[in-house]
DNA sequence: AATGAATGAGTGTTCATTCAT
DNA sequence: AATGAATGAACACTCATTCAT
């Protein structure tokens, strides 16, 4: 059996294991286990129970990007963009929980180094997002004026409220990622627009 | 020294060390040595590591919400609450990040019990937007019309925003609790408002 | 049982083990069986296998210097007090064959760092031979007008030849340490009253 | 390539590791890497990590010995044979620090079996220094009348004295084979010619 | 004649947990 | 009310050794 094919293997056994058990709780033993093989050939192919997870953490992020970006085409307007790489992303999620929970949970809560791994990714979809945001003010031929950190934290908000969104619709039976996408976007677009019209929220003064 | 304040030096001790290190990592020892105690005293008074990360979830979901509830003036319009909210809800993770990083990172990492915990309190906050949203319409006199699982939505992806939002906030520097309220009240405000208004964002037709 | 006796207890299975199967054939586990202690508390008292080790050639070194010294009346003349010293090393090694073989064999074979430490020992006692052999010359009333190094090396040799002799001795049924002494003073002394009389070999010339 | 000269480049690899490294620090992984083969053709050559030490061992005795061998004439007088042997000696170990270190600290310090190795090579050279001595005695027409085991506890020393001087020229710049041996040779020929003329150091009489 | 691929068995080390006092 | 002393069980990692080809 080619090299390629078993560390594949193994990545899958891993994302499984680490995305129920967590990470520390996962032990080489269980993951060699359950792909197949012994473990010294694990730690052959991936050297230490880091590197491990770091490759699954790639792995995970590389194919989660993969399939928003495949289910987006970035020559229909942005709202659609939005919509459809929601609903990729919902899709993805909901069929990937594992994958989700190394993602989303686990590369968060043990190390910087992992951490920073999910980052990196998360940026590239911060930056889509925001983009699309940029897009969508200059469709509707208005001049947002926003400042940068502005929209930053609208986009944040928004990447946020879909990673929640995420884990609450894999929790919740009968939510369907289709519908996961339309509240959000509800919840989104129409805020959006409103801000991008200059329509915006006024604090009430006199406070710190 | 009385039982109650001990363990709640217990208790801070455990929140600062499970916070920064995460709860796998944090070993008892470096707890009970920082708590100023020995080691036995912990498990007399605390029973076991797992109860002692319940009760760690516990006082910090407590403390958490009693900061969002003592900042909200409940015969205020329901932008207002929310705005109140959205700043108590900064302003305290802000201040604990360690406390904030124990229940949004390692309660949920960490087995079905303590995300179970978290889950509870968290609850009680969407629970509480929800009806804040409901008041909305209704002060605008609309009936929004749509389905309580569409609400709850809503509330999630809210309360998933501001979620997001506050890691984000805290780990970009020079961005306060106001700042990361008004954002966040810009993103959703707006929007909920066209949805109780009936401007849905429609979905475009033709796909499963 | 207080702490100081267990160490000993730990050190005296360490020193056992070490020299019978080798430093790296000595595992813990076993270690901590003959010291009939758990594994983890030899790790508690002595923190890892290298600081074992470390330990156990310290305490070793500190016994064999500590009985060579007990053994000669540095009031007594040069050769009354060699004959002395080599009796209590021999006496020593021979009752001690484990810890020998763990200042000798062992330390000498697993790291620079064991190494130096019997190294420091051992430049003790061939400091003591030296001043002897320069004690002896005094003593008879001759200037030895020895280059330093061509000292040195002669005192390397007697310890090197007391070395090799004890593990001999040991190996060899029937032969007493006052054997041993006597045979190493016989071969050493008069060799070495001649040399401070002058009477140098003479290698041969034209050579390389 | 032949399967000699293969077996050669093997044997080379481990005498360098081993000598470096030491025999259990060793491992197979890299000694076939140095020799340029893959593992499982050094087990079909060499069957095992003990055969193929005591192969090494057996290699560099073999070479010690012969190197010994043919630095000396027979048909000269003994002090000139031991004066040639030593410095055969001292040169040999000095350009050959891994072979001297799998003979004189690795073999013997990692089982009896491995220790017999070398004590067989080593008897062999006892012997011939064993018989110097006694030619020496003849050479002066004089009757030692000297026990046996007396006899070989000099050579032993003698011996002794010359392993030990080798580590400490290897270890001292600057020291020479001719000089190293020549400190030995004043060391030990003054003292032996006393011996043999009946002039025994006598112990002080009283003790046990 | 030679190797890529694989493993069983064992190592040092750590940690939550409990007595005995 | 509190602790010094101790351990069972587990984990990450390594290595000599062997198939299948």
């Amino acid at each position: 059996m080619p090299r390629a094919v078993r560390e594949q293997q193994m990545l899958d056994a891993a994302v499984r294991i680490i995305g129920q058990r967590g990470y520390m709780a996962a032990s080489m033993d269980e993951i060699a286990e359950l792909a197949g093989v012994s473990k010294p050939l694990v730690y052959l192919y991936l050297n230490s129970k880091e590197d491990l997870f770091t490759a699954c953490i790639r792995r995970e992020a590389a194919a989660l990007t993969e399939a928003v970006r495949t289910g987006v085409r970035r020559d229909l307007p942005a709202d659609r963009q939005l919509w459809d790489g929601l609903r990729a992303f919902f899709a993805y999620t909901a069929e990937h929980p594992d994958g989700w929970s190394v993602l989303h949970l686990q590369a968060r809560t043990h190390g910087e180094v992992f951490a920073a791994e999910v980052a990196a990714m998360r940026e590239d979809i911060v930056a889509f997002v925001t983009q699309l945001i940029a897009a969508a003010a200059r469709d509707a031929h208005r001049d947002p004026r926003m400042p940068e950190r502005e929209v930053a934290g609208l986009a944040e908000s928004l990447v946020g409220a879909a990673e929640s969104l995420a884990t609450w619709a894999n929790a919740t039976p009968g939510v369907t990622a289709r519908q996961a996408a339309a509240t959000l976007m509800n919840f989104a677009w129409a805020g959006l627009g409103n801000l991008m019209g200059g329509q915006v929220w006024t604090p009430p003064p006199g406070e710190a």
